[in-house]
Order: structure tokens, then sequence, then C-alpha cells
DNA sequence: TCAAAACGGTATCAAAAGATACCGAAGTGG
DNA sequence: CCACTTCGGTATCTTTTGATACCGTTTTGA
């Protein structure tokens, strides 16, 4: 939220039906008088790595990509779809500390920006806060020890494979837009990494490449 | 939960007194009614691989180790000290599913059962319950980050030195009993790795090598 | 006591990944 | 249009880690 460029706009009833989290209308009268709504362009920084957070941005509409970086290297935490929120502005309610992680919207996103301190409060009063906060806290977690035992156990290669077919059953496509730069930045390798592993793909008949595409067979 | 030669013995208020976790009376009488105290031996299995979960333990004395097995390879995730709990017991609580991890006794632990059903109910009645609930998803979020970002980054060498001097950080010793294979088992690799990589150091200075036990310099 | 297991050191070889460099093709934007 | 950037293929070499084997020493437990 220190990126400069934050376009605040009018937070209404009709935005709040978006979200389908909070039943409560209490929760959804609170909601309207507390937070802001903010809209991000595609590429916007909305938390550096090492920045205090003061809010938890709920997504809306659009997605915002959560990272870790070392020197320049790169690895993908977990995207933030519509109706969820990140991990480290969660964590920063109960016990505020520096981002470990960056987020940057991936496309033309709104957001719902909560203040902090209304977190911990809310979760004792309403049901579906707390709903929301302990399922995300939940998600978040078993989705990293997902990614963590990969990370630990796995090679790369089979590593980018189970990539490509998971983000091939999610988006129900099979020709996935990523250059080999950017996949590299997903799973915390290097670009040559990759590009030689999926030209051994395409030599085994797993997939055809295009550039900044990859079709899978 | 599974193992078979638990000890169950009586929760009386002075074993609950062990705990500095929970302030209502009303709370610490239900923990009382409803919960059970058992006991483990050094080694005894806890959680297994897979295993669906009914319970939360929480530590009064002793250490659990909680790890993930692949093959015959392994990596910690971390250790459960008194007045804490393990992740996927708590997971379980919001969504019944196997256990993604394994736990097991380091030495003679004693632990407090409460079983899944009253997790969230509490959580909503009794605020140290929920700060208890909130403060595990947490820091056991915090510390697999933290975890994570090593493994996807750094090498095996700078992990071990890392891990020794954690170690003698936390127990304010410098002669660190484990042994090669024990260290493996910790950081995910082999132990010839750790062999080759504890000689360099001790060519280096860093360390003295002893069996089953290293001396930090 | 002694056989077996555990421990750790070392060697050899292989596999995986990283680092660097170069190049041709495609895309971008002034 | 054209200079520049991005993309991806490939080569070469290095580093890191893994796999396997062997061995001498120490510990364990029947």
């Amino acid at each position: 939220m220190g990126a400069d460029n934050i376009r605040k706009m009018t937070l209404t009833k009709d935005i709040l039906k978006q979200l389908n989290l909070f039943s409560e209308p209490e929760l959804r009268q609170k909601l309207l008088e507390h937070c802001l709504l903010k809209s991000f362009e595609k590429d916007d920084v909305i938390v550096r790595q090492g920045q205090y957070i003061k809010v938890v941005p709920i997504v809306i509409s659009g997605t915002i990509r959560v990272f870790q970086t070392k020197e320049d290297r790169e690895i993908l935490l977990y995207y933030v779809q519509p109706n969820q929120t990140c991990m480290m502005s969660l964590s920063a309610c109960f016990y505020n500390n520096e981002s470990p992680s960056q987020a940057i919207a991936m496309e033309k996103t709104q957001v719902l920006v909560v203040p902090t301190r209304f977190i911990a409060q809310w979760q004792k009063e309403y049901a579906s806060w707390n709903n929301f906060v302990i399922k995300t806290f939940r998600n978040r977690y078993d989705e990293l020890l997902h990614t963590f035992e990969s990370v630990a156990f796995d090679h790369v290669d089979k590593r980018v494979l189970e990539y490509l077919q998971d983000r091939a059953s999610i988006e129900a496509i099979n020709r996935i837009e990523i250059s080999h730069q950017q996949l590299a930045n997903e799973l915390g390798t290097t670009r040559v990494v990759i590009s030689r592993i999926l030209k051994q793909f395409e030599l085994e008949g797993k997939v055809i490449l295009h550039r900044k595409m990859i079709e899978i067979i």
C-alpha cells in the first residue's frame, strides 16, 4: 500500500456485493464505514519487502502475485484471487512486523482495504469474519507446505511439469502464456535451466514451445 | 494419536497449571472436563503421515519433532515445545484431512489432548484460546516461510551452519549432540553431503568434529 | 564377549543446476 | 523504418549435490 499511484475509489454496497465472504449485515455496514476501495494497474507494487503493513487487502477483482526474492532470484509464494487476501497482511494484524514478501498486481485489480486494527476485533464479533481469517491462515499454510515439499524434494523438471499442468487445469486451457524467464521466476531458478528443461520436454513430446507461450500436449 | 503405547494419565489442575496459556477459569474447567493427558516415550509416533486427526495435542512437557518425508529423504518442519501445538492438528480442526506430516516424541513427552470439535467453538468464547489458535497459525507460517526461503535460495553448507548456530544459540551451548545422519534428516539431504560439508568446516576452523557431537568454535 | 549395527571419512562417478557467453529471431516504440 | 530490447536456443565450463561403495572405529545389546 506504499504505491504512489493507488487510486482510491468509492466503496458502495454494490461493489461489496462482489465479495461473497461476509454474511452479517452489521459487518457489511462496518466494512462500508471503515474500509476503502483501491484500484491498482497491472504491475503496480502493492507491498514491498521490508515494508510495515497497516492494512489487509481483500481482492475484489483482479489478481495479486506474492513472491520472495533473494539477490536476483525470485520464487512464487501464491496468487491472491478475488475473495482472498495475502498472508503477510493478515500476519501483521496480530504482530506488526516487516513484510517478508512482495506483492504485485498481475492485472488491473480492485481491493477492499481493511485497516488492521479491526481484524482481531471483528474476528471475535462476526463468525463469517473469523471464518475468513482462519480459512486464510489454513489455506495459505497448506499451500506453502506443498510448495516447500516440492522445492525440498523434487527436481526442477518435475516442478516445471507440475506447474504447467496445474495452471492448465485451473485455467482450463492448454496454451499457457508465459515466458521462460517468468517461469524461472515462479520456480526460483534461472531462465537457462527452464529453457533446457522445456526443450527436453518438447523432444519427449510433452509440450510444443512457442514464443512466450507453451502448449501442453 | 494412533500409537498403541500411549499412556493415558489423570489430568489434574496442577498439571494444567504447567500450561501458561489459558487464563479464563471457565475455559480451564472445560479443559479439565473434556481433555486427556497423554504421555509418550522417546521415539513414540504421535501422528503418522496420511493419518486423520481427531485431536489437538498441546505439549505440557517434552518435545515433538514434526517432519516431512519422501521416499528415504526427510526434512524437519519444526519442533513443538511446551505450550505449543502442531500445525496439522490445528488445521484438521477446521477441515479434517490427512496429515501431510509426521510427528514423533523426541523425549518423554506429556501432552494435553484436546478433541478437535471444541477448537472452533472455544475460539469464539475464550479470548486466550483464540489467541493461542491465531498465534500458532501465525508463528508456524512465519517459521515455515523462513525454512522455505532458505531451502529455495541457500546452499546446503549455509543451511548447515545456520542450523548449528541457531541450535547453539537457542540451547546456549556450543557442543551440539547430533550425528551426521540426523543433521541430514533435519535438512533434507544425505549423510555423505553433510560429512563432506562438516569436514570442510573443520578445515576452515569453524567446528571441531566428534562422534555424534559437533563443537562450534 | 562378540557379532552386528551405527558412525563418519573418503573416493569415484553421475546428475542436476548454475554461471556465462553468444547468437538469431521477434517484438517494441520513437 | 530502424535501433534497441526481449526472447529463447545452445554451448562451455563450473559447482553443488547425490549415489554408491568401501573401510576402520566405536557402540550396542544379546
